[in-house]
DNA sequence: GTGTTTGCAAACAATTTGCAGAATT
DNA sequence: AATTCTGCAAATTGTTTGCAAACAC
């Protein structure tokens, strides 16, 4: 989380810049994928080691998916995700972050709690036609 | 989810067995090295079957936690966990699962919301002391 | 007997890492 | 010049799968 000094790379400005393009949440091979009709050599091991250490600065979010693969968020302001569980599709939702969880969650607990993930799962609007 | 049929055999009993003993909440190499001692043979493949098998029917949880390992709890009833963010162990929270949330999420999404998974993280006691 | 489960080993997917060279400050 | 970053390929981790034999019903 601390920020430790970094040299600026092409390959990293691309990275960022296209996250905040997007308000799906793509995952890391996307984000390969993707960066590659802009910088055709740059390889997937960049793409994580970026993606890592930009959301270990805080700078992007890592949205943990329930088991499945990552997806990464530039919106960094603290709010909550669904996950489509037929096409597994990331979307945001209204609700705010709730402090208030983690205090009630910490009245009968004796260790120190300092966040919560919170994703909520279903059909995203498309699936929910087709099923 | 559905009850398919299902023979009963020495290694699944011995799973199930073991996740009843346990407050804590075992990892599928957890469940591994700890049946060995009762069945050597038996292998990891077994235990990971045995276990997405029992999750599936509801027989046992699956607790996705962050990206980490998967841990397993032989309490069905839904609850909240935390996981400790250095020693990595997962606990049962008071806090009983809320519903509201899912309806709360619902007001301002088109999709359909069936549930949520929610984990906390922090430190536990032990190493609260240690940090 | 039929169908499920097992052990084993190989396959797999997502991610991380070691390294020598290239790029940034 | 010093250090960070990159591409590449190999390594790692956690988990799944194909198969023939063993087992349960």
């Amino acid at each position: 989380m601390e920020k430790t000094t970094m040299k600026r790379s092409r390959q990293r400005d691309a990275i960022v810049a296209f996250l905040k393009t997007r308000k799906d949440h793509p995952t890391a091979d996307m984000v390969y994928q993707e960066i590659r009709n802009e910088i055709p050599n740059i390889s997937l091991g960049t793409v994580y080691r970026n993606l890592a250490q930009l959301s270990e600065r805080g700078d992007i979010l890592r949205l943990p998916c329930d088991g499945k693969v990552d997806h990464f968020d530039a919106d960094t302001n603290p709010h909550y995700h669904f996950i489509c569980n037929h096409c597994g599709c990331v979307k945001d939702l209204e609700l705010p972050y709730d402090c208030k969880l983690d205090q009630n969650a910490s009245v009968e607990f004796e260790g120190i709690i300092m966040k919560h993930t919170l994703l909520f799962e279903g059909y995203c609007t498309d699936c929910a036609k087709t099923i």
